[in-house]
RNA sequence: GCGGGCGUCGCCAAGUGGUUAAGGCAGCGGCUUGUGGUGCCGCCAUACGGGGGUUCGAAUCCCCUCGCUCGCCCCA
């Protein structure tokens, strides 16, 4: 390493070509099952108002008040790199009067920034694909958002994941049992976690999910967020409950879990996997009526989620195969003439759609051979003077060793249909 | 932001105060100026993340710094 050696700020990662294979794995089955549900894929700016979120998140979480990456550009506006993908979908469905045409069932991926110490499976600049869908209010929708994220996640390949369940309930539901919380709470202060007595002033349903094992201890006595909910509420949440049941989607019911963000409410969920050490979370989401109206928009229900694909490839690395593909045809050459015929070839089959690699080493032919092996191309076409004198082109088989001789334009019959 | 661990070639890795910094993989070239993965030969770190210090002498000891990593926090 060099003294000024130029490299990658703190949390940014390069995604070379010998690991790229299980990231377009992973898109490439993202977008199907997408398509499949017929959701419209939306891409909004990496780049938007602060207010934005301020806003939209809420000022008093941490995503907000402490993970931003925030400046003041020269138009001295404050502009911040996206933290997450639901307000900027939420701020673009607003801003272009999606919403007046119907409810809307939108699907993003991209980078997101958060400034956070990386760790195994978080990055300052990080990746999600994500759902939300706009206007739908029935628990039937919250179930069709889960069972997507579920039969994406399945079809990765992945193993032992869990799903877990809760319910926030409406917003005066929250408000009642967070009174009931905070003050228990105070009356067990001292027994609290430094944490924990923090956000207490600042955000006091996240203590109900604290790692800190006396706290969870203590907790064991504290008011039952569900006991909080109206019955309407109840009854919502038991509907969900039974539309997950009904397509055998395996779940567990946490109490415990209280999303970070502001603008969830009733259904909360998170999918996630023992094998990741400590950021277990794969995807993460719930319903957030209040958000859109909180924006500048009509009132309106919406239930959406996020995952996390850097967790998901390091998850596929050791619970999925993720090959590199060889080329169909490895071409070699030697010679001015043979080498015209040689990318000419190539050309013709790529126009096929054929997987064609290129040697203009200009090596010796056993040089060329070993690099043909090593390409797992199962065939090679060999030109040299002699084939480019007589338009007679060396087909060999790499794996048989026969070969044969084959004119220019025979040679499309040798391969299999374009795929 | 707070704790712990670690930084020797693209990757793995020996070396723990003393002349020229092992080795393996990968890569490149050759043995073979038109044909095969082996095999054999050669090349591949004036340099041990960076900067200071201690010492006759430092990759090896000390300080600072940067980076990576694991956990806390947070979350996808």
């Amino acid at each position: 390493m060099q003294v000024n050696q130029l490299q990658t700020l703190r949390g940014m990662a390069d995604q070379l070509p010998m690991g790229i294979n299980g990231w377009q794995q992973l898109e490439a089955i993202g977008r199907e099952h997408m398509r499949r549900a017929c959701v419209a894929e939306i891409r909004t700016p990496l780049l938007e108002a602060t207010e934005l979120f301020a806003r939209g998140i809420g000022a008093a979480t941490d995503v907000v008040g402490k993970e931003m990456y925030t400046f003041i550009d020269r138009g001295e506006r404050s502009c911040t790199l996206r933290p997450e993908g639901t307000a900027g979908v939420v701020r673009a469905a607003i801003q272009n009067g999606l919403l007046s045409q119907g409810p809307q069932k939108l699907w993003y991926s991209g980078a997101m920034f958060r400034y956070e110490r990386p760790q195994a499976g978080r990055m300052r600049q990080f990746h999600q694909l994500g759902l939300e869908f706009l206007g739908f209010n029935e628990p039937r929708s919250d179930v069709e958002a889960i069972v997507i994220a579920w039969d994406l996640l399945m079809d990765l390949g992945l193993k032992e994941l869990k799903l877990e369940l809760n319910s926030l309930g409406s917003k005066e539901d929250r408000l009642n049992y967070r009174n009931q919380l905070v003050n228990w709470l105070e009356q067990h202060q001292n027994q609290l976690d430094p944490d924990s007595q923090e956000r207490l002033q600042t955000n006091p349903l996240r203590i109900l999910d604290s790692k800190n094992p006396n706290t969870q201890e203590l907790l064991k006595t504290a008011p039952d967020l569900l006991a909080a909910l109206c019955p309407e509420s109840l009854e919502r949440f038991e509907q969900v409950q039974q539309g997950l049941t009904a397509l055998q989607i395996p779940y567990q019911l946490n109490p415990r879990l209280v999303r970070g963000l502001d603008y969830y409410g009733h259904t909360a969920f998170e999918i996630t996997s023992s094998a990741l050490g400590a950021q277990a979370t794969v995807c993460g989401g719930g319903r957030y009526n209040g958000l859109v109206e909180q924006l500048g928009g009509a009132p309106t229900a919406c239930i959406g989620w996020a995952m996390g694909l850097e967790r998901l490839v390091l998850l596929m690395q050791n619970q999925s195969s993720t090959t590199a593909a060889a080329p169909d045809l490895y071409v070699i050459s030697q010679g001015e003439k043979a080498e015209a015929i040689a990318i000419n070839a190539a050309r013709e089959l790529r126009q096929k759609g054929h997987r064609v690699e290129l040697d203009h080493s200009g090596a010796g032919f056993a040089k060329q051979m070993k690099r043909a092996l090593k390409s797992a191309a199962p065939l090679a076409l060999l030109i040299g003077e002699a084939e480019a004198s007589s338009g007679q082109l060396q087909l060999k088989n790499l794996q048989t060793n026969s070969s044969e001789l084959v004119e220019l334009h025979q040679l499309l019959s040798f391969f299999s249909p374009t795929r």
